[in-house]
RNA sequence: GGCGACAUAGCCAAGUGGCAAGGCAGAGGACUGCAAAUCCUUUAUCCCCGGUUCAAAUCCGGGUGUCGCCUCCA
């Protein structure tokens, strides 16, 4: 049974698909203006895992992620960077694919944009009209909220309350301050499509509310964003699609804290916006991955130079045992497991159920990470405590890491884990094993640290000489 | 003014009624030529005050503090 905190309910609750076995998701996506920042990889990396995870539970899940590509954003960086608003769209898409393909994030099913899809939106705002739940002024169209009985209700306010504290400035000529524009009259010099209110464009909310519908269908399994999307832009895709479809729009409404950078909120006026962009550059974006992931997804977490430090080191001591399974599974025994290591099996089959049901539970994947090192303590024991290990203990232990990093995609797995070294590196570490031989500490401490210059590290274990390549990039932050 | 979240060890962070997960850092020990890695031991009056209960970090009431939303925002 897997249960959701669900935004509109304010309760867990049971995941029930609307089709069998399958999963439509629906999380809103960037407005391709520029480079996104740490805080949106949040939200794409949550709804990732939480996707990967779905499927690893045997759901058949479609998720669709939209790529805003119209709205004032977007004009007014076209305008500034003097090319039109497709060009910066193309740009700022591509840049995403790349970022999120730095962090191990895979591409949604499905990543329709909003130009793409004038037509069905005008459809549906054409249907708006028709059932008066909006109206034209002046060629733009508004959608009435106060036509919408159920308006405020997934961020539980209703029309006065948000009238009072209503700070913006109130267009007199709308029925009400908080209708909001469906489509927008053209202005000269930006971009516009032809409609039956003459030229213009679509507003920003009802792009999520069309697209979501015509790849997923009227009722999504889940939709979510950063917990700031509540209101008023979910508010008001609720508004359009139920107001349409007269159906529930999402079953489960999913929402992700924020991210603060050294304790404050990021925005552009304190200058602490950091992009994935800037930061891959200088850290391991897998230490990243992690970091999120050990805190859950609704929990607002605090990025700093220290807890990516403190994220590092704990990642690299499951890589560690990761790298230790792979090099010890070169030379294993045969023979039916001992006692011990059938309690270590056993210890095993229970982390796997321990790490499911905490995933079902609003998919808590900070004690999905608890399970991981648990797991890995009992299993240092076992390669310290044994000479020799076997083939049929190492081998599910390993099986199981490789299952849970690939929803998770946080761990160092594959090939690169255990690689070949050159020759003329093998040859100094033979030279320095003879001088250790021969108690020569001087030179066998001048050859390690001549080798940690160049980024190995090596260890002297009870079964011989072991080296890893340091991962320098850790150290930054 | 309205709505809401959070407060758990030096730091990060799980835990929604039954002896307080996990990680980082620290201390002691084992192993080691020294390191590294690893293992063992150790580190918490769960913000305060009341209440409910056989039993509360967990539920209820009050207080204090931090933060967020109500405006584009992930």
């Amino acid at each position: 049974m897997i249960r959701f905190y669900n935004t509109l309910s304010r309760n867990k609750q049971t995941l029930q698909p609307v089709q069998e076995g399958k999963i439509g998701i629906y999380a809103c996506g960037p407005t391709v203006y520029d480079y996104f920042h740490i805080g949106n990889a949040r939200v794409f990396l949550t709804f990732d895992v939480l996707r990967r995870y779905l499927q690893y539970r045997g759901f058949d899940v479609t998720f669709v992620q939209n790529f805003t590509d119209i709205d004032d954003k977007m004009i007014k960086r076209a305008a500034e960077l003097q090319i039109s608003v497709d060009e910066l769209a193309e740009r700022y898409i591509r840049a995403y694919r790349e970022d999120t393909e730095a962090l191990g994030v895979l591409p949604a099913d499905y990543h329709p944009r909003a130009t793409h899809h004038i037509p069905q939106i005008i459809a549906f705002i054409e249907k708006l009209l028709e059932k008066n739940l909006a109206y034209e002024l002046e060629g733009d169209i508004y959608y009435h909220v106060a036509s919408f009985p159920s308006y405020g209700k997934l961020s539980h306010q209703n029309l006065d309350e948000l009238s009072l504290g209503a700070r913006v400035e109130i267009d007199a000529r709308k029925r009400h301050p908080m209708d909001f524009a469906l489509w927008k009259k053209e202005k000269p010099g930006e971009p516009s499509w032809e409609s039956p209110w003459g030229r213009g464009r679509p507003g920003w909310h009802i792009e999520c509310s069309v697209m979501s519908m015509v790849y997923l269908g009227n009722t999504l399994d889940i939709h979510g964003g950063g917990q700031d999307l509540i209101f008023p832009h979910h508010e008001n895709e609720i508004a359009q699609s139920e107001g349409v479809s007269g159906q529930p729009f999402a079953r489960n409404w999913l929402h992700v804290g924020y991210l603060n950078i050294n304790e404050e909120k990021m925005s552009k006026s304190l200058g602490n916006v950091l992009t994935v962009r800037q930061l891959v550059k200088e850290i391991n974006p897998l230490v990243l991955r992690f970091f999120m992931l050990s805190a859950h997804y609704r929990s607002p977490i605090n990025f700093s130079g220290e807890h990516l430090e403190q994220a590092g080191k704990a990642l690299e001591r499951l890589n560690t045992l990761l790298y230790k399974l792979q090099e010890r599974l070169g030379r294993v025994a045969e023979g039916v497991p001992s006692a011990e290591e059938e309690e270590l099996l056993d210890f095993l089959e229970a982390s796997r159920e321990r790490f499911v049901e905490t995933l079902d539970d609003d998919f808590n994947t900070a004690e999905g990470t608890a399970v991981l090192f648990e797991l890995a303590r009992k299993t240092n024991t076992y390669l310290d405590r044994f000479p020799e290990q076997k083939q049929n203990v190492l081998e599910p232990i390993l099986k199981f890491y490789k299952e849970v990093n690939d929803i998770f995609g946080f761990l160092k797995m594959g090939p690169e884990a255990v690689s070949v070294l050159e020759k003329e590196v093998e040859e100094l570490i033979s030279t320095r094993e003879k001088a250790r031989s021969e108690k020569n500490w001087a030179l066998a401490d001048a050859i390690r640290e001549q080798l940690k210059e160049k980024n190995i590290l090596l260890e002297d274990t009870p079964q011989g000489v072991r080296w890893k390549f340091l991962d320098r990039e850790n150290e930054k932050s």
